[in-house]
DNA sequence: CGGTTCCTTGAGGATGATCAACGAGGGTGG
DNA sequence: CCACCCTCGTTGATCATCCTCAAGGAACCG
């Protein structure tokens, strides 16, 4: 999903640059803005009381984050970071919601991106709760290959942020991945993952 | 979110009887239907291969369930079973669309649902991965309490659903609510739990 | 009263978390 | 080019927690 930037622009959206590592938003905070991103990767994530990380997820070029707040009148339940150096183009709450009012067809769209969201979002919950290690993992990497079957690709996530992904720990990830290349279900090669 | 039974009907809808326990859609099935409760609850949930389940939701009167497959294309990612015995009124697909872009009203209500949706999907997930049993616990509990900090209710539900829904074990959550009772975060009488 | 479902307890085991070191690689500045 | 730093990866030992398995007990209902 991804509004037209000239669109955008008309109604009073401005870009900003945030350097790797900023926050967007925090969570529990109130939802002003509509996010899109113009270049760049954010990761959405919580941090438990032992100050553990879940990640909930990551959005890239022409993604839109941090819309359901706006819709519902709640706060945010993550927390929006630049992952790296990241354009965002940002509008506020209520000029976004007059575009949806004003164009059907948008609305409809973000209609099927949210439901794409919950979809994801419970396979996701489904892959993570009751499963091996082995099998969270493989599922995150699923999630994030587009062709499905082809040639094993690299993936480039530390094995920190698969285990923030996964809810598991490093080590538990390092020695997991041990296993599943000997497993030859995972290629490892100079440290490098592939799938 | 809940369609006008009236409206329903004009467009072709029909009602049908659940016995509880029965499916009303398998995960990984087409989806066909758009589905609303007249009267009953219904359980939305994953098995993983060792059979243990996973409680992604529960619906009940008034409330529809399993719409986001219809707007992307996609399979039922989890199953849904009748939870009591239950009357569902259910739509075509194709009729059910045509409704939604006949009424912009109604499709605007139904992207808040979705961001609803959304919301507390992140909410349970970051609830329940990464945290302790009785976080788990308590978790759950809150999520279906609408008067917060009022005088402790009844709840609702068998051991093993509470294990369901959190993904722990019913041993691990007898153990935890005995613990959270002697601390006195809950209430347990004649073993009624009550929060 | 008998059956069914739900709850409870204990013992033992498996698994992932934790803690503590250390190794490898890449980039930077002297 | 080398020394340093910083991030990321790795390993082993130990620990805590939750799961598993097995056996009963309690509550409820026809």
């Amino acid at each position: 999903m991804q509004l037209d930037l000239d669109l955008l622009y008309t109604w009073g959206a401005i870009a900003k640059e945030y350097k790797k590592g900023e926050i967007i938003f925090d969570e529990d905070g109130l939802a002003n803005f509509y996010y899109q991103i113009v270049e760049g990767c954010v990761k959405m994530f919580n941090t438990n009381d032992k100050g553990k990380e879940f990640t909930q997820g990551y959005f890239f070029d022409g993604q839109s984050f941090g819309e359901p707040p706006l819709f519902i009148d709640e706060r945010y339940p993550s927390t929006a970071m630049a992952f790296q150096d990241t354009r965002i183009i940002k509008l506020t709450k209520d000029k976004f919601l007059k575009i949806l009012d004003e164009y059907p067809a948008i609305q409809k769209q973000f209609l099927n991106l949210m439901a794409q969201r919950i979809h994801s979002k419970a396979v996701t919950s489904k892959d993570i709760i009751n499963q091996s290690p082995a099998f969270r993992i493989l599922a995150f990497f699923n999630t994030r290959k587009k062709n499905k079957g082809g040639a094993p690709e690299l993936v480039p996530f530390t094995r920190q942020e698969i285990a923030n992904f996964t809810g598991l720990r490093v080590e538990t990830v390092i020695r997991a991945l041990g296993k599943m290349h000997v497993e030859k279900k995972i290629e490892i090669k100079n440290h490098k993952i592939y799938y």
